[in-house]
DNA sequence: AATTGATATGACCAAGTGGTCACATGAGGT
DNA sequence: ACCTCATGTGACCACTTGGTCATATCAATT
């Protein structure tokens, strides 16, 4: 994904490229790209200015191996999610995802921070190409679910396949959100909330995607 | 709303507040809080920078001011569509509300773009309180819709009324995001469509909400 | 010990930031 | 014509930014 990476950064000891990694993802994750500073990444990883110019060509290098690192993350998370799930059926499945989602986030705030920060942000670098590559992603997991869903006949023949993938894909979003951005849900008031009463708030939500809003 | 406007700036001949507006609009649209520029506010809208200082008390009052002039033109217009559609069912209601929002983002792509800016960004003034004021009028408002949908029996009596508002909310937001934001959607490709098509996607989710997923 | 080539460093640079202030301008009243 | 007072103005301030570069350090080879 037209990494500049620098083979200096290659070569460096797994720790300190750790440290440096640690204080770049939290400094883009909680400013975004922009308004992140490499003054705060090189202080608080406990390097140099110039050698931070050593490792990477520039302040977009250094974004985008971060943003690399990140998504391959994601990537491999899901990935086993939808493996170890294959045989549920498509509404189990849909739950075992969600709160997947819920303890990834959990365990990599940063990460769905950055994720957060890049969506509405039209100056982050290359954003056309890595939104897109993230939103293809999500995309692609729920076609596939509905899919294979379909062919079991655990959902409607007549659905509308896109128009589910991105119900799907708005509802949980939104729930992830939710769970981590203080004052943004109002009505579940999700962040915070212990784990059980998540589970029950995915099951409800599931339960209503099942079975719709009409009487 | 703890205002910082100074009484020279509503003194002024309404066409200078305007044009001050505007640009300040525009320009937190497009950066956000920290990454909007006074400098270009004022060469934009032609004033001096001294005098953006004998408006507003600072930067925050600034987009204090701006926030507040947004959030009530988004009031009234919502409480317009609400008693415009009194009448109709629960799921017209819920049709003619989102392509309202559409054309209220087609009209007005920058206060959108304000809200999109603030959500996730923790550095913006006062944000609990605002972000909370935008996401709790969103919440009363599906509430409502949903209330009078359960009066009427058009939607199921065991359905759970904050987990439907929570779906409405997450269906909608997303819709609307969809529509104005390049590279989001991949799975609709909303973003650019003409009305009729925006049309048919609005119909067909609707009616996904209504009949549910299962077979 | 001497040499060499890669790596580490932080003072420094130009540019841009939000905000200030001494002064200029202008309208109204005497 | 003179004074007054609210308003307009842009040079200026301290500070931060991303990025550079001459120099120092270090490890390996001769």
């Amino acid at each position: 994904m037209m990494q500049t990476v620098l083979p200096t950064f290659i070569n460096l000891p797994a720790a300190k490229q750790e440290k440096i990694v640690a204080a770049a993802l939290a400094e883009f994750a909680d400013k975004g790209y922009q308004q992140a500073s490499i003054n705060v990444m090189v202080s608080s990883s406990g390097i140099a200015k110039g050698s931070m110019y050593q490792y990477f060509k520039d302040k977009k290098g250094i974004f985008l191996y971060i943003f690399d690192f990140a998504i391959s993350l994601v990537r491999r998370t899901l990935m086993q999610v939808k493996e170890t799930t294959q045989e549920a059926d498509f509404f189990t499945r849909l739950e075992k995802s969600l709160l997947a989602g819920v303890e990834f986030i959990r365990q990599h705030p940063r990460i769905y921070g950055i994720y957060l920060k890049i969506l509405f942000d039209q100056h982050v670098p290359q954003r056309p190409q890595l939104l897109k590559a993230v939103r293809q992603f999500a995309a692609e997991y729920f076609q596939s679910l509905v899919r294979q869903g379909l062919e079991r006949g655990e959902i409607r023949a007549d659905l509308p396949g896109p128009a589910a993938t991105f119900l799907l894909d708005a509802l949980f979003d939104r729930f992830l959100q939710a769970t981590c951005v203080p004052f943004f849900d109002v009505t579940l008031g999700l962040d915070q909330a212990p784990p059980a009463e998540i589970e029950h708030r995915v099951k409800e939500l599931i339960d209503l995607l099942r079975q719709g809003l009409a009487s």
